[in-house]
DNA sequence: AGTTAAACTAGACACTGTCAAGATAAATCA
DNA sequence: TGATTTATCTTGACAGTGTCTAGTTTAACT
């Protein structure tokens, strides 16, 4: 691998190496001029790409936005499963992202760090909560398929189910749950506390 | 109010011009000169009261703590509540002191600004804890008198209730669940998504 | 081949956090 | 009270940061 002078994907490589920085140093600790070097670039290089700080992370949040998209989906494609297993699976395929793809999850919640108004931001974040909400709905529609749920209940419970499981990651990448690495206990855990708020048919009120 | 040479309260002074700075500015751009100038004093003056910008940082966190503690425990003074109103209260309570103190909130729960090993953050930490299961632990103790509850159980569902409050208020915060200015229609919805996952007795599984 | 446009570099600027050394005022103690 | 110790705060310096402007190198296009 030659130093060229253009580096010929240096646009992709700047998100990696921050993603790469971000899990190794952290977010306080991150920046342009770090990841412009472990890219081998000059220190304004970024800017070039991404205009400033803020464009490069918007990048970052944005990737993100589409990885969590595909879990969601993947995670609905296991078969013979039953509606509490589908939102179960839902569930945890988010709260995995999370604590697996810590550099993206941390970026994409915290607009102020990108442009969260550009085009792009907002078409990718709206793409992933889409992805989430249908879950949700086929849940839903299938534990009472006869009826038909009012829409507000369903918003209701789609910001329930996603502040639960966004809480648990958020919870747990800040320390506040204890220190569980053992990944098998860390499991039964999460499914423990899933499972004990999953809504039912026909709840009174 | 002259200008002295020692201040008499530059502690104080300090924490409050960062919370003040961080609600305007927000964190990202928070600077630790910028807290001296607004507080009147040299640049390095912070540094003997706190150390460094982490130390104040958890200086603020601890304060936010105690905060919360307070909001806490005061919504379960209400009378005549029943268990599940009660319950209601403290997550309100929660969401309550997230969306009017965001600037402890978001330091709070970001453990890598500041010195969150030292004793004084573990105290503190703790203590808004332990006020916090207490209140489910009530509640679940209310709600079935008779029968004794598996430590197990108690704990999934403090981090389920932990999460469901925590995780809403983050995503309120990071602008994720729509624009709802009007104070009225915010308190709506937040009882109503609530509302939607207070655990009920003798639960299936 | 010559021109235009894109990719990247180099240097500068104001700003940052932190450190060492000094100045000032308060507290302590003889 | 007066001397000295201690805490409080200032000043100056240093390396590092994000971003801007101007320049250099390469690719793309006509």
């Amino acid at each position: 691998m030659k130093a060229k002078y253009h580096h010929g994907d240096l646009a992709n490589s700047l998100v990696s190496a921050t993603v790469s920085l971000l899990q190794t140093r952290g977010l306080a600790q991150l920046s342009l001029r770090e990841v412009a070097r472990e890219a081998g670039v000059s220190h304004a290089a970024p800017a070039h790409h991404f205009g400033d700080k803020a464009g490069l992370l918007t990048a970052v949040a944005i990737e993100g936005y589409g990885v969590l998209a595909e879990a969601l989906r993947a995670s609905q494609t296991l078969e013979r499963r039953s509606p509490e297993q589908r939102l179960l699976d839902a569930g945890f395929a988010y709260i995995q992202f999370a604590l697996s793809h810590t550099a993206h999850f941390e970026v994409m919640f915290h607009p102020a760090l990108t442009h969260s108004e550009s085009p792009e931001y907002v078409t990718a974040s709206l793409a992933a909560k889409a992805v989430l909400e249908t879950c949700i709905r086929n849940f839903l529609q299938q534990q009472s398929p006869q009826e038909q749920i009012p829409e507000r209940q369903i918003q209701a419970t789609v910001i329930a189910l996603w502040s639960q499981v966004h809480g648990f990651a958020n919870l747990w990448l800040a320390g506040n749950l204890g220190d569980v690495t053992d990944t098998v206990r860390r499991d039964m855990v999460i499914l423990d506390v899933l499972a004990s708020v999953i809504p039912r048919p026909h709840q009174p009120t």
